[in-house]
Formats: structure tokens, C-alpha cells, sequence
DNA sequence: CCCTGTAGGCGTGCGCTGTACGCCTACGCC
DNA sequence: GGCGTAGGCGTACAGCGCACGCCTACAGGG
């Protein structure tokens, strides 16, 4: 038995994170992660057979903080402390939130938080049918909403661009309120909620 | 007056298109799109000053198609309407799908859209903040569902994977049902507006 | 204690990317 | 017919992911 290796996958993905908060998703290279580790560029590969496979290292890693008990509650609350404890999970890193999609199905965490979902959904009446659109409902505006936040938020500067815009009158006042509001994140996951009662 | 352009904008758009119906989002480069039109890479800044302008041009010349003007129907039907022909436009060009969230702000085609989708919902009682939600909503349902069908549905080849796992068992239980489900997106758009009447 | 086989670490190089810069020339107007 | 504008493009550069192959640090067996 020669060498043994003086990295975990964990480490990686560590120096990987690193490097995406501080330089942004588009500072991540290969290059840039080997010499934040103080190794060449090709010993990455002794861990990772390509760069993509690095991206869900450090998804799997933000993820892997998130508690997936559910607290004790009704199940429309317990619904909305799992997906919120994901989005505050990810809005710690937010240059990651675009890996989100792309790498669902390869981090070990998110499957779990699936599954954790899935117990509250059938505990509750949820089967068949009508939970797979219930879990993809939720996944989608979880994804959907946190990279609407993040690139260009309806509250943000780009929408000041739109709010001096005369041709959408109401596209103009939306902007406006909209930089004004609170948690838009929150309210729209009541809406699905609700939408999810009715089911 | 010397030389006049020899391309619209929207012959451009039309050439990135191809490319990305044949060969895919990353098959997209500048040299590849000069050569779909014979002409040099870089004569191609002549009529965009970055590759990010260029997927712009190509998001709303697919979004430049879809019926903005709301059936005659319940306003609940309407936007149903509405968000399915968006959705319908782009799943003609899956590839662009990436392009989406990344370029929304830019495209006017976009924005008459939100507009009119706006109308609809002032013409039915949202006001304030309470529209400001709902087009997030719909913005983000439309978004994050249409992502999550294209690279890796939950009714596709990677859950053939998540199938087999016996740790996850309904997440197993729940990917098999989903392969045989027909319309998700139309299911839980339902979702996203019942969650909306009662909001 | 040395010797050996395994596998970790890495230097080089290739084909690709976006795009800055500057030249040449086709063209509409006077 | 000449001129000036601006379209078209050739070259070049820095940076990317990664294939390949060498060197060597190390754990185990004699």
C-alpha cells in the first residue's frame, strides 16, 4: 500500500467553496482550486475525473448542513421549514445557487432532503400522482425562485431599469413595490403551499 | 453613408439558434456561429459587443413567437394560458432553457409578456405586494419547472437511477411514478394558481 | 533495514474559448 | 470619379479543461 491520499473529498470541495465565494462561479477553475490548495493543477484529478464532478462536491457540501428533520407542526409549517432551511443553506453561498440545478440529482444531501419531504407529504394524505407533482412543485419553485433572487432579483437594480420603463405601465409599479417588499420568498412558498392543500 | 450592414439582429439570432438546435447550449461559440453564417468571427462584433448579448438575442427571438394577448376565459385560465405558451415556445429549443433565467431582464419579448400577465391580475383584484408574489410565482414556477424537465426530469433517465436505490425507498417509489405521468408541468402550474386564488 | 510495487503528485502540451487591436476594402454620397 | 465612413476579418493572447507520462513518497514483505 504506497502514498496515501492527503485530501478527503470534503476538503476539495472545501477549497473549491472557497474560491466560488470569494472570486465568484466564474473565478472556479481547476487551476485556481489546485493552487488554493497548494498543489498542481492535475492532482485534482486523483479526486475528481472532471471539473463537473467537483461542482457537486461543493453542492453536496452546502447541502450537507441542512437538518432534514422535519419540526413538529402541521404539515404545511413542516413543508415550509425544510424547503426555507435549503434556501438559507444556499443564500450563505449564493454564487453557488446556480449549481443547484444543474447537480440535484448527484448530492446525497439533496436526496435525502427529498426523501425527508417526501415522509411529510405521504404522513399527510399525499400519494401516487399527486405527490410527484407535489415534490416537483416544490423543487421547481425552490430552484426557480432562489436564482430569481439571486441573478436580478424582481427587487434589485435591474428592475430599477424597468421601474423608468413608460411602455410597461405595470411591469414599472411592480418593480417598484417589489423593491420595497420583504420576504418575497416566504410568500411565495405560501402560495404554493396553499395551492398545495387544495390538491 | 458607406457600407450597410449585410445581417439584422434577428438573422443573427437565427444562426446562434441553429447552432444551439444542432449542437447543443455548449456548442455555441462565436467562431461557430460565424461560420453557420460564412462570414469571420469576428465581424460578428460588428453586431453585438459580447457572446452574453448574442444569448440574449437568441432568448427573444424564441419568446418573439409567443401569443401574448389572454384567451377569453376565467383569469385563472388565462394565465394558465399565458405561462403555457411560454412554456410551449421554448421547449421547441430545449437548449436554450439555460438561457431563460439568465437573460429574462433583456428580453422585451419577455417583458410584454410580464406586462400582459400583469393585466390579468390587476383586472382580477391583485394589487401591492400581492401581485408583486404572484408573478414571482409564475415567474419562478415557470422557470425552475421548465429547467428541472429538461436536464434530468424527475420523470427521465436519471431517475432510472434514483429507482433502484433501496434507502431512498419513496423517493424510488415516487420517481417511477413520475416516468409514467403525463403532463407534470401542467399539474403543478394547477398547483401554483390554486395557491394563487386563495392568496 | 533495505527493497520493491503501487499510486499520489505534477509538468508539459493541445485544442478550444472569448475578444482586443488594427488593417483592408466595399460602398453610398458629393 | 474620388472620398470618407464603417463593415468585414486576420492575427494574437490569455485562459480554460484535461490527456499523457514522468518522478517519487510511501507501506509492506523479506
Amino acid at each position: 500500500m504506497p502514498r496515501p491520499k492527503s485530501l478527503t473529498p470534503e476538503d476539495l470541495a472545501a477549497a473549491a467553496l472557497a474560491v466560488i465565494d470569494r472570486e465568484g462561479l466564474p473565478g472556479l477553475s481547476m487551476r485556481a482550486v489546485a493552487q488554493e490548495l497548494g498543489m498542481g493543477t492535475m492532482s485534482l484529478y486523483r479526486y475528481v475525473s472532471e471539473r463537473t464532478e467537483l461542482e457537486a462536491l461543493v453542492l453536496d457540501l452546502v447541502l450537507s448542513t441542512v437538518d432534514i428533520r422535519p419540526p413538529e407542526s402541521s404539515w404545511q409549517n413542516q413543508i415550509v421549514a425544510l424547503v426555507e432551511r435549503v434556501r438559507d443553506a444556499v443564500a450563505r453561498h449564493p454564487n453557488v445557487i446556480p449549481l443547484t440545478m444543474a447537480h440535484r440529482h448527484r448530492s446525497p444531501a439533496l436526496l435525502r432532503w427529498s426523501e425527508s419531504v417526501l415522509e411529510v407529504l405521504s404522513a399527510n394524505g399525499f400519494t401516487g400522482a399527486r405527490r410527484v407533482v407535489a415534490l416537483r412543485c416544490l423543487i421547481g419553485y425552490l430552484i426557480g425562485a432562489m436564482q430569481l433572487e439571486h441573478l436580478g432579483p424582481l427587487s434589485g437594480t435591474g428592475t430599477a431599469v424597468m421601474a423608468g420603463r413608460t411602455e410597461f405601465p405595470l411591469l414599472a409599479e411592480t418593480a417598484t413595490a417589489a423593491r420595497s417588499l420583504g420576504d418575497e420568498f416566504h410568500h411565495g412558498l405560501a402560495v404554493v403551499v396553499r395551492g398545495l392543500e387544495g390538491s
